[in-house]
DNA sequence: AGCACGCCGACT
DNA sequence: GTCGGCGTGCTC
């Protein structure tokens, strides 16, 4: 092949405004070493900065059109973070699918640079009992080493600081000890591991009953074909999914294959990491945000290496450099986390989907709920159906009572407990078995009002009323963690009457304390487990039945699996019913179907009560019944008529800035030019354009939000998205002024 | 986003 | 003259 002299290269600039490919030649030094998806350095702008850069594209001689001022690359940058082909491809692809920046998607593809302290940690180089041998070997006159070593043999481990501390020495006692060979330093990330290695017990396979087997077979058969195929595995909870999943690894790796397992967030789902881990060992990496820089980097390598074939881990793992991957799994598929917030705003099964038709794989989608849009894929034919009906060890599902807390309050209960939920409780707590409470609200209060003048406390940054604390006594911002100091006397108003509004998971545990004094209650929520090994602690001490009722939010609904949890309680459904969100009743009835599934998964049978002001949701009521289907069927009726996914696609534009009248004329600017745009297009005559309007937080962080939403027909994407594009990025500054920036979803999971 | 360039007013 | 303040537009 004909040397190439320039090539394309995406430059870290920082900016959006230079997010292309630039020319630069390559200097005859460096012919034939720089290959595609190398990182290089290159000189930009006037002032001939050096910035890294990705290789992109190669240029022939005859290619260069009428590009002028063409610079050299600098350097090639040796490391071992390059991109491969494929990797390329990918970013190209996600820049295209999800407005983002070449660099925005180089991003998820290489190890991040995360900051994690590092802790040097002294160990001793010898087995204790040869202590007394080595001390008569090391020079009298050592004493500071001897007192050294002698701590050190006693407590096995300890960091360097400490050491010297507690001996009263310095770093160079330390230092002579590690030229001996005598002790060792580790350098041991702040953070420990979620996993222990040295906690893996090796598990044998189990046995499938008939319905896993009868999943099984049908992957295994795709599987075999290597042709592209989607699966969605629709499991009650405790019906032995994982199990299924790893039969079907086990049936990848003897193909010489990678598998990527996705969790929703590998902290809450330690359960089924661990049960990876003792199946598969040293060929699973597990990608966890906790990992050091370092650690992050090691995994990436092997993995690229092919020296890992199994990846598990949260969202981003779906970006693990598997060149060549036979399968992916996504449990629990319905969850929201897995539609990424930060850009690229990616949706992980259609990245998934991606990946696997590129190297003919298979998908396989686990969930007891699955999404709407996942189930109407099945109906469509694009992907197929694995049913598991029963649970594993044929319990039997939980029985759901539905209280209707209006008649509570007609009766003259106006207790936040039922008494369904408060006699379940008596009863369950009396036999030692556990409880679980759900509120899907954290804090005390949700808000702090006068009483007479209505004033409401709210956040200086953003449009929302702040959260009282009753712990920290203060009020605090839930989307910028503005806090502040609870008035006593109303600031507008002057009177005394200030109080307490909404019931959050801190007064539902001061609450229980009061009336169940006898037994031991713990929060679960972002709250309570911000401190590292807070949540592992959590979980462990419920596992040992130290806890017995756990209060919490949406972290209590998913994957735990114990044995004692015999009584579930929502304390109210209403809360995600009554979100200004057209998935407000596919959410609550994935969080009712998904709690319910905690109680009741072993030797007992399991209770759930969901208190609720509308009991004639049908969301609610087919959560009652366990019925997907009832489900199903009601809600696809309803988004079709309401013109929602997945019969129509959304995309969300926010336009944002701290200057109001700025935000408020570019997004009417911008509407109107989207407008007469879509008009002009006679292929674009079903689309629906809402807005412009402030968002229903109008502001968060300073930042005022306007909002216009796009709804059309799946079979236009590609040219609203082209549309989009020309409008909003290359003629950005006609439409937009500079002050303001904007956002773009094109699967907005959040229309807020 | 930087950063250089260039236009214009103020001041030695 | 010439110094610097800031608006403008380009970055291979």
């Amino acid at each position: 092949m004909k040397q190439m002299r320039y090539c394309n290269i995406v430059v870290n600039t920082g900016t959006k405004a230079t997010d292309k490919l630039f020319t630069y030649r390559i200097p005859f030094n460096l012919l034939g070493e720089i290959e595609l998806g190398d990182k290089v350095a290159v000189p930009f702008g006037r002032g001939n900065k050096p910035l890294e850069g990705f290789v992109f594209e190669f240029k022939a001689e005859e290619e260069m059109g009428k590009i002028k001022g063409i610079k050299e690359i600098k350097t090639v940058l040796k490391s071992d973070i390059n991109l491969s082909k494929k990797q390329i491809d990918l970013c190209k692809w996600l820049k295209r699918t999800y407005l983002c920046t070449y660099y925005e998607a180089i991003q998820c593809l290489i190890p991040k640079k995360i900051n994690t302290k590092v802790k040097k940690i002294a160990v001793i180089n010898f087995e204790p009992k040869e202590l007394e041998e080595i001390i008569s070997n090391v020079s009298k006159k050592a004493y500071k080493q001897i007192e050294v070593l002698r701590n050190l043999s006693e407590l096995r481990r300890m960091t360097v600081t400490d050491l010297i501390k507690k001996t009263n020495t310095s770093r160079a006692v330390i230092n002579s000890l590690t030229d001996k060979g005598l002790i060792k330093i580790l350098n041991e990330n702040e953070y420990r591991s979620p996993i222990n290695v040295k906690d893996i017990k090796r598990d044998t396979p189990n046995e499938l009953n008939k319905e896993q087997l009868k999943a099984y077979d049908d992957v295994k058969g795709a599987l075999k074909k290597n042709n592209y195929q989607t699966y969605l595995l629709h499991g009650i909870t405790g019906s032995g999914k994982t199990e299924v999943y790893m039969h079907l690894v086990d049936h990848v790796l003897r193909k010489d294959k990678q598998v990527i397992i996705l969790v929703p967030e590998i902290s809450l789902t330690p359960q089924i990491v661990a049960k990876f881990i003792n199946r598969f060992g040293e060929k699973v990496a597990v990608l966890h945000s906790k990992l050091s820089q370092g650690e992050r980097y090691d995994q990436w390598k092997k993995i690229k290496d092919k020296e890992i074939p199994i990846v598990i881990g949260a969202r981003s793992a779906i970006f693990a450099p598997c060149e060549d991957v036979g399968l992916i799994i996504i449990d629990e598929e319905h969850e929201s986390s897995y539609k990424s917030e930060m850009n690229p705003k990616y949706y992980t099964i259609d990245v998934a989907k991606y990946l696997c038709k590129r190297s003919s794989g298979v998908l396989l989608l686990g969930s007891a709920t699955p999404s709407i849009e996942s189930y109407y894929n099945v109906e469509k034919g694009e992907y197929k159906l694995l049913e598991l009906r029963s649970r594993f060890n044929n319990k039997p599902l939980p029985k759901v009572e539905v209280v209707d807390m209006r008649i509570e309050l007609e009766e003259g209960n106006k207790s936040m407990f039922s008494r369904s939920l408060y006699e379940a409780m008596k009863e369950s707590l009396s036999a030692r078995q556990q409880v679980i409470l759900f509120l899907n609200r954290r804090g005390h209060s949700t808000f702090v009002s006068c009483r007479s003048c209505g004033y409401v406390l709210k956040c200086s940054n953003c449009d929302i009323s702040l959260t009282y604390y009753q712990k920290n006594n203060h009020a605090k911002c839930h989307y910028c963690s503005y806090k502040a100091v609870v008035p006593k006397i109303c600031p507008e108003c002057k009177s005394k009457y200030i109080k307490f509004f909404g019931t959050g998971t801190e007064k539902v545990e001061e609450y229980v304390n009061k009336i169940f004094p006898d037994f031991k209650t713990k929060r679960l929520d972002i709250d309570t487990t911000s401190k590292k090994g807070s949540l592992e602690k959590i979980i462990d001490d419920f596992g040992k039945r130290e806890i017995d009722i756990l209060i919490g939010t949406q972290m209590v609904t998913k994957g735990l699996d114990f044995p004692y949890v015999t009584l579930v309680g929502v304390l109210s459904a209403d809360i995600t019913l009554n979100l200004p969100d057209y998935r407000a009743n596919e959410r609550t009835f994935q969080l009712l179907t998904q709690v319910a599934g905690r109680a009741g998964r072993h030797e007992f049978n399991g209770n759930v009560v969901v208190q609720t002001y509308s009991p004639e949701n049908y969301a609610i009521a087919a959560s009652q019944s366990h019925d997907f289907s009832e489900f199903y069927n009601k809600e696809i009726l309803l988004r079709r008529e309401f013109r929602y996914p997945p019969f129509y696609n959304i995309i969300n534009i926010i336009v944002l800035g701290k200057d109001e009248t700025s935000v408020v004329r570019s997004a009417k600017r911008l509407f109107g030019k989207i407008e007469a745009e879509t008009l002009k297009n006679k292929d674009l005559k079903n689309i629906q354009l809402l807005g412009p309007n402030p968002a229903i937080l109008n502001r968060i962080k300073s930042f005022f939000r306007w909002q216009i939403l796009l709804k059309y027909e799946s079979i236009d994407h590609e040219i609203i998205k082209g549309i989009i594009n020309y409008i909003c990025n290359i003629n950005k500054g006609k439409y937009l002024e500079s002050n303001v920036h904007l956002i773009f979803d094109l699967k907005p999971y959040n229309i807020f």
